[in-house]
DNA sequence: TACGATTAAATTGTAGTCAATTATATAATA
DNA sequence: TATTATATAATTGACTACAATTTAATCGTA
């Protein structure tokens, strides 16, 4: 007969990282108002930064998110000055994003800004790395289960 | 004159734990799936056979979520059978969560079959430790920037 | 060339999340 | 006691997120 694990919230790792990204949001919520940009729009700036111009698709390799996601997204960052989007002459099916010079000139206003209230967080270079390290392997599994069950 | 530092996407902690989430999420949708549970309706459910009876403000206060969330999300538990919702007799403005006999007794089914998919991550208890000790402390500073910044 | 398969975005529907507001009940107090 | 303040849920609106479907364009191949 099968003893039954009882299962604790707290314990849990999977509510620690629930928990902690609801923070982040909360985090990076105070840390972007000045720019009127929520988490996921930033990230999909910071992408772009690095390497627009970018198709939807590749946005959403970089992010996984799917165009249920993005669409509406990069409609408001456009509507907001911070993105074009332009059909490809090329491939009608793809749209391309192209950073606005507004968002280009914001670009070391919102890292300055950003990583101000990293620094604010006080955590160590170790301490970050050790956390790094730790979601790296926990995501490496997550993969690997996921992977798995596709099949 | 100031250096500012760029900011790479998969270099952020954010990020990792933005994913993270998303992986444990996807991750619990299978685990979840032969009991037509979310996640978050999970975690509901792991508070309560931990604490039931409990008001709505307390299930919030237990999972960091107000009643803009709770109120739907235990509504649906509702319409599937889990729980009940019954006004306090003795303060009408609580609502009482309670589950039924069917969530009692499917407990240690969900369980056993969140166990099973967990000892499939192939995490040790030294690397479990390791990545819940990462989050606790990045819990702690998250808490403590967000404090700081309400005043 | 034409037709079937594939691909990229957009759309639709369901669910979660939070801020802000509203409705109702209870508590505090003038 | 009447009025004000506070507390609890519910509601509304905006934004994510994803599965499933749809539309349109392109590719492969018979």
């Amino acid at each position: 007969m099968q003893e039954i694990q009882p299962i604790r919230l707290d314990n849990q790792l999977c509510f620690r990282v629930y928990t902690a990204n609801k923070k982040f949001n909360k985090f990076y919520q105070d840390a972007l108002k000045p720019f009127d940009l929520t988490y996921p729009q930033y990230i999909a700036l910071l992408t772009l930064w690095e390497n627009a111009p970018m198709s939807v698709k590749k946005i959403g390799k970089h992010l996984h998110l799917d165009s249920g996601t993005l669409t509406p997204l990069l409609k408001r960052l456009e509507s907001h000055g911070w993105i074009t989007r332009t059909r490809s002459p090329q491939d009608e099916r793809t749209v391309i994003i192209e950073l606005t010079d507004m968002a280009l000139n914001q670009r070391d206003k919102v890292f300055d800004r950003v990583n101000s209230c990293q620094n604010m967080l006080n955590l160590t270079n170790d301490q970050l790395e050790a956390c790094m390290t730790a979601l790296e392997l926990l995501d490496e599994h997550l993969d690997a289960y996921n992977q798995a069950q596709k099949s």
